[in-house]
DNA sequence: ATAATATGGTGAT
DNA sequence: TCACCCTATTATC
């Protein structure tokens, strides 16, 4: 789930539930006592999604949390019932309960850090300021392959390997297509389906990459295992044809040899 | 029932 | 290149 679509469902709906409100904040596995206690009491202003990071604003302090490959939230209407397992942080508010698990990270920040996050990070297709002729430039002058370069968190925020292999399919171009070979209208194709992608992914809270009007089928009604093109796939939703696999920067790449164009 | 697997990033080797 | 984090989901028996 964690790409940057589960990250900016879950910051909006965050601060829905608990932002302008003085927030109890626990960390009942321990792992996060000292910083649990320093903003306990704090009023959270807003949660932010950026790229794949989630950072909580409060009125006397940051936090943040990058959810990795385990980490997950829990959520109750209160009173919720009492922490299950290796919950690293409760943010307890008057109406809901947000418990985090299993984080790659979960700390106190401060503004320095704030920002060097963001100058770290590429742009992200999910933010309405975001400017992606700064991803179009990393790219053109990379021959790393475009496989990479869109998993690469400093030059598109946000993508993980679901995208990846989606994105690529939908633009007929394969994984191993050297960055700076890849034409500029192609780049600009590429940003704007991470756009409308992940902005349906916020929208269903999962990854769907399927066109309706080629299967036929409307979003909300299409079935899990058969809401993509390629990912973990054996055969190509499009052409039935054997979907091709390998390790790409140590992440297992997925693609139609068929559909997508092999680099020349 | 139990086992294998994963959408990620970091830091050590 | 690999171990780690340590959950939820999916696959297998």
């Amino acid at each position: 789930m964690p790409e940057g679509h589960t990250i900016h469902r879950r910051a909006r709906d965050h601060t829905r539930w608990l932002a302008q409100d003085e927030l109890v904040l626990t960390s009942p596995q321990g792992r996060f006592t000292a910083g649990a206690r320093h903003l306990d009491g704090a009023t959270l202003l807003q949660a932010h999604g950026i790229g794949k990071h989630l950072l909580y604003e409060f009125d006397r302090g940051w936090v943040h949390v990058h959810l990795g490959l385990f980490g997950r939230f829990r959520a109750w209407n209160t009173p919720a019932p009492t922490p299950r397992g290796a919950v690293r942080l409760r943010l307890q508010g008057p109406r809901k309960v947000v418990d985090l698990v299993g984080p790659t990270d979960c700390s106190v920040w401060d503004m320095d850090q704030v920002r060097a996050l963001k100058q770290r990070l590429g742009p992200d297709p999910l933010d309405p300021e975001a400017d992606p002729e700064r991803m179009y430039a990393k790219i053109a002058r990379s021959r790393r392959t475009i496989g990479a370069l869109l998993m690469d968190q400093s030059v598109l925020a946000g993508i993980g390997n679901v995208y990846r292999a989606e994105l690529l399919f939908r633009a007929g171009l394969s994984p191993f297509q050297p960055g700076n070979t890849v034409a500029q209208p192609l780049l600009e194709a590429l940003w704007q389906d991470a756009v409308d992608l992940l902005e349906i992914g916020v929208r269903y809270n999962r990854i769907i990459t399927m066109d309706p009007k080629e299967v036929g089928v409307p979003l909300h009604r299409m079935r899990r295992g058969d809401r993509v093109y390629v990912y973990k796939r054996k055969q190509c939703r499009r052409c039935h044809g054997r979907i091709a696999t390998q390790t790409l920067d140590a992440r297992v790449a997925y693609w139609c040899p068929s559909c997508q164009s092999e680099p020349a």
